[in-house]
DNA sequence: TTAAAAAATGTAACCGATTGCAGTTTAATT
DNA sequence: AATTAAACTGCAATCGGTTACATTTTTTAA
């Protein structure tokens, strides 16, 4: 009924009439160990079908060679990018990574920064929620020394390193572009101050039209979680306004609240871009099923993730360096469709 | 430098002068420990910052109290949600999830199911990947009595649950839908015959079409993968034909594919649905996007998640009949929007 | 009051790998 | 050939819970 035995280290030992100590030291290619002795080692436990019990491994060594994950949500094409990128980098470097989606809600993200301590995860990699205050939540973390990264959506702090895009010149050029089309009258769909994505998208957005003399007005901010219900309400208050000040351009923080947008405004007669030009973030697979396509900003999540382990393990090696590091920004791209052409509508 | 001590059951047991067999038995609820004893122990637990190590606790049990998930891919809303009702069954249940996806790769899926079963997980939920031809993968599963549960994409194995929907009644409903609207050339985007969703679709497709005396044309089936340009290349397929073989409809195996073809197509001039009307299958917020709306299946993924757990955990606490069930089916609903209403085209 | 049964707690051997330190071989040096 | 250094390998304690079995305490029954 039960399977085979498992094959253990003293199995090795055994069969090689040597002491697991060497066997142990073997598997892991300590150096100490005659290079003849290691191959027949290897060779043993690849016969016997050995398999290391990790938990044994992690009791002894207190090191668990597991990552926590924690992520606003995992429906999204960026995050999902993100944890390809990861899990490559962590396989490769011989790592787990437990993942969790806090839903953008800081109480999960707390609960689930619990169970990821709990679980003596080596390292943790963040996204924060959309409405995380703080990360007090994290302080167990920094207690123990166990070093944290955060992606995308981050926030200060000294001893951790944090992988990010140029969110502010991201948004600058976006701006500029809306205003190259001869857009006065952008609005902003703006997200929680909290996240730095958020507050970095609108002050790039504030600089470009400081930069191009187009006075900033409060009014055309509307701050929401920039879901698809966000994105129909920013529809409605537009309509709701009267039309001369309503805008010309709507520039938005993500992709889901401007495809929603969107849509609402076309149902009600709106011409898009004629009477309102439209910007998203993100490049999202909508972005490209919206009609007109979405003007958007493009980043590689597959990089970012990359990047956020590699940085990780980097820390728990103890490369230098990488104590000091505190911030790696990554590349990214305005790509420009049709939802905000007014010039070259031929294009 | 390093933070303080872990807390263990020594301490503990130290703490109230007794054994720390005790205080292992108090914390896990053994009915043998005196309810004072044991309310003494989790209150001292509480106070000394107790947190149990699991990897002494799975050393010595044998358990890990952690299942492995290999879904296709993550970036999906459907994916996502079931994630999200898998996690918090677990979670209530003390469990933990490691996650992976295979990328609808097979060879990836071998590799996941590899690290899966060296990380000696309790149990093992899959969806396979797109190509996979057999789960030989998961034979050192079977031999060790790991229960796997399937979910969404299934495999016939006699001591597995698979938890589904009814894709075929559900393909037989929007097939039945699209001929009532008077449709009689109706195209199938189908996948890959080896999974379970796509070959029960084509054959709820077939089994519709007999029943209204349609005859099943073998040149209306288009196989792919079912992503974007699968779906361009179909549109592209269809404007290849003479206008007169052209189908009247088509129904995708899912969102992605119907939507993608749907947009080559109206940029080629065609009508949806006037000429061609429009199904795809998994209601993925694309489907709300795309112009006219993509009428479609819908189903939720927590609910399979939650029902995929709760399974796997009821037989490792061996509750009795987990081990006969074999199948558990979930509700799914027939989602109708503009893409498909030939008749009424004021709804 | 005492024997027997039930309840509560303790003892100690595990689980399987890791590692500081000591011991043994082998190679290099004089 | 003797001495010393370098290269290997082994011993045994350790990580922190778990659990079969033994022992003690309490309760119940006679």
């Amino acid at each position: 009924m039960p399977g085979e035995k498992e094959i253990t280290i003293y199995d090795i030992a055994r069969h090689l009439s040597i002491s697991a100590a060497t066997v142990s030291r073997g598997l892991q290619n300590n150096p100490a160990i005659n290079k003849n002795t290691r191959k027949k080692i290897l060779e043993t436990a690849r016969v016997l079908g050995y398999r290391s019990n990790n938990f044994a491994s992690s009791l002894r060594s207190k090191k668990t060679h597991t990552l926590g994950v924690i992520v606003p949500r995992l429906n999204s094409y960026f995050v999902a990018a993100v944890l390809a990128g990861m899990e490559d980098v962590a396989n490769k470097e011989g790592y787990n990574l437990i993942i969790s989606q806090s839903l953008e809600n800081a109480g999960k993200e707390v609960a689930n920064a619990d169970t990821m301590f709990n679980n003596r995860v080596d390292g943790l990699l963040v996204s924060l929620a959309y409405d995380s205050e703080n990360i007090d939540h994290l302080q167990p973390f920094f207690k123990k020394h166990i070093p944290v990264v955060f992606f995308d959506r981050t926030y200060p702090h000294n001893e951790s390193t944090s992988i990010i895009i140029d969110n502010f010149n991201a948004a600058y050029d976006i701006t500029k572009h809306l205003l190259d089309q001869g857009c006065r009258r952008i609005m902003h769909l703006a997200g929680n101050m909290l996240r730095n994505v958020y507050s970095e998208r609108l002050r790039g957005y504030k600089e470009a039209l400081k930069d191009h003399n187009v006075s900033f007005d409060e009014k055309l901010i509307y701050t929401s979680t920039l879901n698809e219900e966000s994105g129909t309400a920013a529809a409605e208050h537009i309509l709701d306004m009267l039309p001369e000040n309503r805008p010309d351009a709507v520039f938005a923080s993500n992709d889901t609240s401007a495809v929603h947008c969107m849509i609402r405004l076309k149902t009600a007669g709106i011409n898009i871009p004629g009477d309102i030009a439209f910007a998203g973030f993100n490049n999202d697979p909508i972005s490209k099923v919206v009609e007109p396509n979405l003007t958007t900003v493009n980043y590689s999540g597959y990089h970012i993730g990359e990047a956020a382990v590699m940085s990780l393990i980097n820390h728990l090696n103890g490369v230098s360096g990488t104590k000091t590091t505190n911030t790696i920004v990554l590349r990214s791209d305005l790509i420009i469709r049709g939802s905000s052409l007014k010039r070259n509508l031929c294009n």
